[in-house]
DNA sequence: ACATACGTACCGACTAGTTGGTATGTATCG
DNA sequence: CGATACATACCAACTAGTCGGTACGTATGT
């Protein structure tokens, strides 16, 4: 039995392409042709597999989501043993990561989150999906240090993680702003140094 | 002599309705026409004050900056004797003004130049400079907090106030993702939080 | 073995509406 | 008078989405 490898794939194409215009033109001047063109799909393709812009945006998110979680899933520091490693060098990684131009490296839901949260509910629906999903990837590790360290404070797990994702997405918008990661790399450095001031023993 | 109110009012009218619509529409999905029906304007008003859509997009840049210079500047917490208190109650400040709805206050800078930093860059210099201008404000009281304490850091007071820039834009992005003020808010706390763990002496 | 039937995956011309921008007019003021 | 401040009509280009058609693989019936 041969597997049809075209239907995927070109799918697959539109996804990819999309995350990459998305993230160049923003996506209300992401025009469908232009989808079309750098994923070398017709117009007929795309809306066989998306009834409309918005459905494609959506499924793109997804997508993007999914990217990121195998990428996180599958990086090395993962593997250390304590949760305050851990964390820290989540941040490490993200700085990291910080390479190439800014359409990719940049995160394609808080472009899309800017844009859409008034007028698609489902576009904003889906970017909030996927960032929460993310960041509860890291309220795990939080959670574990609060206890053991006992920590008293008036702020949650959740609400640590959740500032994170807002570092992480604010220094995206100043690296757009300034045109390189430099000023992205510096806040992260500054995010690590408060999480480090929170979890660290003074001895 | 009676200053003419008419052409700085019909100005005025289009920048204003330029940072309420495109903060809840986008740069690009935000028409000249609905800025025109927004101000109450009509299109040949619109191009007789800017020769296109970008030069307004500019110019409505250097209008919420202004507009911000003028409300930080009057604060009441402007007032406040010493630097870390200044510079707690400008976190303080800014979560205080986290009311109404998401249009109206969430930064236009932010909005602009997600979607502008590749196509235009006109636009993108216009909010890097906006943004740099209001970072610069909390620098000064930064700069004066190091050397009081003497601060020895891998990192700079310019670098610490870009910082609490990413962490309010990223802040507002978490706001439009999950459509209230209130993981914004939080955010802002975490942010207090490190500038408390920085520069409160222990005793 | 072969015909019929049907579903999936496209293709690309087309349309109705919208877009930023222009051309040309007029009214008012100094 | 001439300059400024609009108003109105208009246009070429582009927009998302549609639709009739094609190519092809598979299932079924005889």
């Amino acid at each position: 039995m041969i597997l049809e490898t075209a239907p995927r794939d070109t799918k697959t194409r539109l996804l990819d392409a999309a995350l990459l215009v998305i993230r160049t033109k923003g996506y209300s001047a992401t025009s469908v042709d232009d989808l079309c063109q750098a994923a070398g799909v017709t117009k007929g393709a795309f809306f066989h597999y998306f009834k409309s812009k918005e459905e494609l945006a959506v499924a793109a998110a997804g997508h993007f989501g999914a990217m990121a979680e195998g990428l996180f899933a599958q990086a090395p520091y993962r593997a250390l043993p304590d949760p305050l490693s851990r964390l820290l060098a989540y941040v490490d990684f993200r700085r990291s990561i910080l390479q190439g131009t800014l359409p990719e490296f940049t995160c394609l839901l808080g472009t899309l989150v800017q844009e859409a949260y008034e007028t698609s509910p489902a576009i904003a629906a889906a970017c909030d999906r996927e960032i929460s999903a993310h960041a509860a990837t890291l309220e795990a590790d939080i959670a574990e240090l609060m206890q053991t360290q006992g920590t008293v404070a008036a702020w949650t797990a959740s609400s640590l993680a959740l500032h994170t994702q807002a570092v992480i997405q604010g220094a995206f918008i100043l690296a757009k702003a300034k045109h390189g990661p430099k000023v992205a790399a510096d806040s992260l450095l500054h995010l690590r140094q408060y999480l480090e001031l929170l979890f660290s023993k003074k001895e």
